[in-house]
DNA sequence: CTTCTCACA
DNA sequence: TGTGAGGA
């Protein structure tokens, strides 16, 4: 299920395709690269290259620009969903650090039980973790 | 022919 | 945001 993801995130798209699936201007497109938002890759001969991706997000901020949000908006939301991303990394790292400690205290009940077996105790240990 | 950057009667 | 110039 992660082919299709690489797939939709190689840049292969000229700015005039990307014109016609957004129905946007090439002004408007390049003017929210200088914006900050969508920034699609280069070509060897300088030309900009957009991936499905990019147009999805394009799409998106032309949704946004119709209901009404000027450029300093979008901006905003995309501050925003930087630092959800990030506070998510956050979280993957606290969850990582959780389960190497399940697997200490798995490892410390093992050999525990090796040594001395109260079947109670280890029973009432397996089931927290 | 398509796209790029820069600038504005 | 549109448009035209001048180059690639």
């Amino acid at each position: 299920m992660k082919e299709k993801e690489l797939r939709r995130s190689l840049s292969v798209l000229p700015i005039g395709t990307v014109m016609k699936l957004t129905d946007l201007s090439a002004r408007q497109i390049r003017y929210y690269e200088q914006q900050g938002l969508v920034i699609p890759e280069r070509n060897e001969g300088n030309r900009r290259m957009y991936s499905l991706n990019n147009v999805d997000q394009l799409l998106e901020i032309k949704d946004y620009l119709s209901e009404g949000i000027n450029m300093a908006g979008i901006r905003h939301i995309y501050e925003q969903q930087k630092e959800r991303e990030h506070a998510k990394q956050e979280q993957m790292q606290k969850s990582l650090t959780d389960t190497d400690v399940r697997r200490i205290l798995r490892e410390e009940i093992k050999a525990v039980g090796g040594l001395a077996d109260r079947a109670d105790k280890l029973s009432v240990h397996k089931k927290k973790l």
